[in-house]
DNA sequence: AGGCTATGTTAACAATGCTCACATACGTGC
DNA sequence: GCACGTATGTGAGCATTGTTAACATAGCCT
């Protein structure tokens, strides 16, 4: 127990945690390149240097980050309750595209070229786990991995592009149902 | 005309077409991320300082290179020959995924978050235009604009995925043959 | 209690984007 | 042809950032 005044404990408890919340809010609030280890590290109260003792580098912090976020997603995927492979596809279309606009950041941070440039072998599982049931799944519909990877290419491309505000919402837009309209069209 | 030795001269001529170009190359090699103004100066053989009387910031000589991106895209969608609506699609969006695996960090930059957060309404116009004949092609043949937007996102998210090294390339697979079958797919 | 290790702090380094005061070339009006 | 204003490049320097090294403190184990 610290004395009896408020002195600020020397050793904070849990500051993996604390940095890896903050993290999260502060690149949901200003991107990837927004996050500074000092801003960080002042945020959760405590020195700059601290945040070394539990990431080796910033990019190893936000390769835990993009980690974090593709367990989120899967875990998403996984709690979809459709029973028909057609109802199971098309509800993980949508959770897909949701997902990505609701955790904007951090959906462009798992797909971020510079975490891929390093060697990084714990983001490259945690995203092949990610998408090993969505390939699964439209795989054995009708034809193959042609078939997933389409689906997949559709999927992905729709959320990007709703992403960087490239597919423009008009004024009577519902964004979710024109989503599943789009997804639902074979053109 | 400087004296007869060969002092290098103080004004360099055309230092903004050389900084561009210089800059692309670098980009293509490095990435956004390396590609830094100081390293930038002296690949030109200028001080440090030089750059900023042609562009306002990093950010703004980025965002110049994203124009340029767009403008080579349009140019490169504009040249093709077919004539009849499907053909011309298809090679369309042939075309897309190829330009975007030819200029993978050009690519990038073009559709980089971190440019259409600032202002930049001269990106955005450059965007509009290249995406203008796109739309409408895609749009014409069957069912207006959700329809283009579905072949519009089948094909990008076709590239992003190539781009990243997420769709992976197996031992067999002939590239190009397989973007046209994915392409060609109607899952 | 004593010591080992984990965890935090302080101070500093190198690199970066950027700015300011100054130097030099260019071009335009007389 | 020449002075002068403007455009363009230089050099030094500032603030910030990621990162490291030396030191301090807390917690744990015996």
């Amino acid at each position: 127990m610290s004395t009896s005044t408020n002195s600020p404990p020397y050793h904070h408890g849990d500051l993996r945690r604390a940095l890896v919340d903050a993290a999260l809010v502060m690149l949901e609030r200003e991107g990837e390149a927004g996050l500074g280890l000092r801003d960080l590290a002042r945020a959760v109260g405590v020195s700059p240097a601290a945040p070394y003792r539990h990431f080796d580098s910033r990019i190893a912090l936000l390769e835990t980050l993009a980690v974090i976020g593709f367990q989120k997603f899967t875990r998403m995927m996984a709690s979809l309750q459709e029973t028909t492979p057609d109802q199971k596809l098309s509800a993980m279309g949508r959770a897909y595209v949701l997902f990505a606009l609701d955790n904007a950041n951090l959906f462009r941070l798992m797909f971020s070229a510079q975490l891929k440039r390093e060697g990084r072998p714990g983001l490259k599982m945690a995203a092949d786990a990610a998408f090993e049931t969505l390939q699964l799944v439209s795989g054995e519909g009708s034809g193959g991995r042609v078939a997933a990877l389409a689906a997949w290419a559709k999927v992905h491309g729709l959320a990007v592009l709703l992403l960087d505000g490239q597919i423009a919402i008009r004024a009577g837009d519902d964004t979710e149902a024109l989503i599943v309209e789009i997804l639902g069209r074979n053109p």
